[in-house]
DNA sequence: CCTACCGATCGGTAGG
DNA sequence: CCTACCGATCGGTAGG
C-alpha cells in the first residue's frame, strides 16, 4: 500500500507538472487542456499529455470528461462567450461611437490578457471541431463581428467616422489587428493591457499620419 | 497488364483529385501539400492524403521527397521569402514613408492573393517545425518585421507620421491586420487585392475618424 | 482511478 | 512507382 502510493507519487513527479496535490476534476483537466492546446495546438496535444499534466493515467481521464473534442468545444465556446459578454454591453450602450470603440478595444485586450491561452484556442483552433459544432461557433463569431460593425456604422451615421468605402473590411481588419495580439502580447512585457489598448485605439481611430 | 493499368486509373479516380495525367514530381507534391496544409493544417493532413491527391501510393512519395517536415520547411521558407522579395525593395527605396507604406501594403496583399494557401502555411504553421528550422524562420520573420519598422521610423523622423508612443506595437498591429487577410480574403469576393489594399492603407494611415 | 488492452492510423522503409 | 510491411502512437473502453 505504502509502496503503491510511493510509485504513484513518483510517476506524478516524472510527469513533472501538477502543483502539489488536490483532487483531479473536470475543471483541472480543462485548465491543463487550455494551457497545452494554447501552447502546442489541439491536434498535436495527446490525451497522454493531458493525463500527465494532471497526474493520472490516460484512461482515467474519461471518468471526468467525455472526449477530446468535448474539451475543445467547451474551451472554444467559453472563450468566445467571454468576449461577447465583455463587449456587448459596450457596443449597445448610448455613448458616442468613438468612446464605445475605445472601450471595446480596451475590453478586448483585458479579456485577452487575462485568458491568453484560452483566446488562442478560441480564435484559431475552433476549425478542428466537427462540422455541427463548427456551425455554432461560426454563429458566435458573427455576433462578435456584428458588435464592432454596429459601432462603426453608428460612427459613420453620426459623422464621427469618415465615410468608409467598405465598413465590412474595416471591421475585419480591426478585429484581425486585435486578435493578432495573441501572437505578440506578453504578460511579462513592459506595457499593460490598458496601455496597449490605447496604442491600438489611437492607431485605429487616428491612424499613423500626423 | 491492361487490367493492372485499368485498376490504377480507377484508383486514381477514386482518390478523385489529380488533373488528367502528367508525371508526378516533387513540384506537384509540393503544390498539393500547399493546398492541403492550407485547407486543413499540417498535423491533420496525412501523407496518405497527399499521395491520394497526386495519384500514387503513400510509400511512393518518398521517391520524390525526403520527409513530411521537409515539405513544410520548403513551403514556409518559400512563402516568407516571397514577401521579403516583394517588400524589401519598396521599404529600401527613396520615396516618402507614406508612399512606401501604401506600396508595401499593396505588395503584401498582392502576394497574399496570388499565394493564399502558401501564406496560411507560412505565417501560421511554421510553429510545427522542429526547433532548428523554427529558428531560421524566426530570423526571416524578423527581417520582414524590420521592413515595416524602417518605414514607420522613417515616417516619424520625417514628420509624416505622428510621434508614435510605441512604434514596435504599431508595426505588430499593422502586420497583424495584414496577415488577418488570410482568414477573410476571398478570391471570388467583390474587391480586388488592389482595392482591398487601398482600404487597409487608408485605415492604417488616416484611421477611422473624420 | 488503475490494469490491460483495442482497432485505427501515423510517417516511413526494404526490396524489387 | 508498387508490394508489403514496420514500430509507434492515437483516442478510447471493459472490468474491476
Amino acid at each position: 500500500m505504502a509502496k503503491q502510493r510511493e510509485l504513484r507519487v513518483t510517476r506524478q513527479r516524472e510527469r513533472g507538472t501538477r502543483a502539489a496535490s488536490g483532487p483531479v476534476s473536470a475543471e483541472l483537466i480543462e485548465r491543463e487542456a487550455i494551457r497545452l492546446f494554447g501552447e502546442r495546438t489541439y491536434p498535436v496535444v495527446g490525451m497522454r499529455d493531458i493525463s500527465d499534466a494532471v497526474g493520472i493515467l490516460p484512461g482515467s481521464l474519461y471518468v471526468h470528461i467525455n472526449s477530446k473534442e468535448d474539451l475543445l468545444i467547451k474551451i472554444v465556446e467559453r472563450g468566445i462567450r467571454s468576449y461577447l459578454d465583455a463587449i456587448a454591453p459596450i457596443a449597445e450602450s448610448e455613448q458616442s461611437a468613438t468612446i464605445r470603440l475605445r472601450k471595446a478595444i480596451k475590453a478586448h485586450m483585458l479579456v485577452l490578457a487575462t485568458a491568453l491561452e484560452q483566446t488562442r484556442v478560441s480564435f484559431h483552433q475552433w476549425t478542428y471541431l466537427s462540422s455541427e459544432h463548427k456551425e455554432r461557433v461560426i454563429l458566435m463569431r458573427q455576433r462578435y463581428e456584428e458588435l464592432f460593425s454596429r459601432i462603426l456604422n453608428d460612427g459613420i451615421s453620426s459623422g464621427e467616422f469618415r465615410d468608409l468605402s467598405n465598413p465590412r473590411i474595416a471591421v475585419l481588419a480591426l478585429i484581425g489587428m486585435l486578435n493578432s495580439a495573441t501572437e505578440w502580447y506578453s504578460p511579462t512585457g513592459p506595457l499593460s493591457p490598458e496601455a496597449l489598448s490605447e496604442v491600438l485605439a489611437d492607431n485605429a481611430l487616428i491612424g499613423l499620419q500626423k
